[in-house]
DNA sequence: GATGAATGAGTCTTCATTCAT
DNA sequence: GATGAATGAAGACTCATTCAT
């Protein structure tokens, strides 16, 4: 049971995992090449071939990098007590650091793939769905605690929310927003819409 | 006299846009063969690079659709005086009438070459812009006229509207929202900011 | 007929040889396309194509060169009665003026093509053989004149004297050596085998 | 333990080296398709670009060419101590068998690309070098052993050897003189400049 | 398990050539 | 006579994939 050199092929799958990541962050979805992710992980493709093809890859990548995005996200909001600062611990933690935040480039260079695959549509969804939740029970709370006063349903102010900061992180990947500049707008938002500015210290 | 066949190279190379329209939309950016783009113009591949090289095609094809695109939402501005009216028109313009919405679509499939192409970075940057432009003076208005009560900078609100818009136009293109709840959510936002509901009549 | 525009059919074909000639010129035997000649000629490839096939055009041109080279020649010599005026002129005139001395090119950049086929090879081969015509003419006559005192048969000689030109030649096109270079090196052999020094006056 | 096929990659690409000569000589220059490389080597076109591409291969022959033909020069030079056997071996040595002579034709279907690769121009260059450098320090010594006496400096002479053998072999793979006509020529040359006569017994 | 050589399918691209106008 | 659009054949080249070692 003893692991040799970081335990089998389990191991070597999730090191493999590393190198399809950074290979697609270099290389983009569209013209990467079996070869980028070998020389990302240090063997020659066909050893990449012998872990699965390279959609099943891709994929599993795609699928790590929504579950890394929703649960940083789930704890940062668990990480505290208060709907307020659950909010901002939200939306900090959501929006790209920039043009290089790997994690949310990964899942934007990805998406379109969703256009024309059933399986990645269905990630995209539960990534979607998930972001939703988090952003509706916080909101749900804050009104609960007495912070928020909120005017239309929940799940409605949570899908907006969600949209707009869809639509930012693709402004920040493109280079045309620092991320400071969207946070700002979120709170302009979670203001206009709970009452209460994030901005202003609790 | 009458030409054959529309009439002259212009003609022919706006077909050909067509074309690339159709092939781009059918397989994706990824996976754009020229023999996809030579089928739908009823030509043989060659006969397509003779119009030019599949980049510079797809990029002016993209280019187009971005023109049309806020053209079209332009003039869906310009068409009332009334910014309540504006607003609805704009809103109603923008949004995708659902997973097959070409034009839309064609703006989607393109945006991830942008991440590495600064060409198709700036097209996709004028596009955003113009978007805010019409947002920012509909809103501008609508306080002038007495219609709309707002507490942020309309620029800011604006490229809020618009960063909702995108987050929302993927998920109608993933077949996940349908055109009325993005507007009736667009609605919401729209009634928070501004004090205005457009749902109401007038 | 008075000749329209240069006089029909002959004058065309031999503006396409000229614009043959430099597309030669500039782009060498293997690589050169109908759309070089086309270009240089001003024309469509189309409209070369009416006159001849490429390959046709371009034999024809080989054979005008090796013809005004091979003539030129002729008369330098003949341009002379003393012999070693004759013998100085011929070796002066043979001799390409620098790597771009656009005749001599043209019958070095063809060449390769004798190896495989029969009729360049058959004009080639008449082309040596003139100039050792022209050579061994000018030693049989300057032995008479009492100038020339001669060990070997004139046409051994002669044909010495066309291989070593020929060897130069190419040296002068590659831009290893210069005319004069060239020039003294003939005029050596010149006084090895005639015993008469070209370089001094008479 | 005996390899199979000559063993490594090193052998491989030999191997290929030689299918490139033998498909350079059924070919030519002009007209190398990979294909015919690939035929020759018994192996699909792929199989050759995985060695490296065409020109790199090309130029690698002729480089090959170069060395072998140079080398065997020098080699046939050295057999001997005497210059006037030394002269005689170094002419024999250099002069094609005949129109099918491989490393001759291989040195002149290369020949006309010197005039627009520097590089391969640069290897020309150091072809002729080192002929003149041989038959240079032949006639050196044979001065030195009193058995030449010569009139010109030996660099002269020499290159003028090597021209004029330059053109005759020209002559040699048209077709159009034998090799033991060449030998006479030079032969002829090598008296007229050194009083010698590599004819005669000794 | 992994490698390197090799394959074969597929793509772009070039180019002479054709043909209606 | 000449053009421009279009073709089709042929080439290089890329790349996932295979397979013996």
């Amino acid at each position: 049971m003893a692991a040799k050199k970081g335990g089998g092929k389990e191991a070597r799958r999730a090191e493999l995992g590393a190198a399809v990541q950074r290979a697609l962050l270099v290389r983009g979805l569209e013209g990467l090449r079996l070869r980028d992710i070998a020389e990302e992980a240090g063997v020659t493709p066909a050893a990449v071939l012998y872990y699965g093809d390279l959609d099943a890859l891709v994929h599993e990548t795609y699928q790590l990098a929504i579950e890394r995005y929703s649960q940083e996200r789930e704890q940062a909001a668990d990480r505290f007590t208060d709907a307020r600062d659950k909010l901002r611990s939200c939306i900090g933690n959501g929006v790209a650091s920039g043009p290089d935040d790997a994690l949310t480039r990964l899942l934007y260079e990805y998406w379109p793939r969703c256009l024309r695959d059933a399986r990645a549509a269905a990630l995209d969804s539960a990534l979607t769905e998930r972001q939703i939740a988090v952003y509706s029970s916080v909101l749900v709370l804050g009104q609960a605690q007495g912070h928020f006063v909120i005017q239309d349903p929940p799940r409605l102010l949570a899908a907006n929310f969600v949209a707009m900061e869809d639509g930012y992180q693709m402004e920040v990947l493109a280079g045309r927003r620092t991320r400071a500049e969207v946070i700002t707008a979120l709170y302009a938002y979670a203001r206009a819409v709970t009452g209460h500015d994030l901005a202003g210290q609790h």
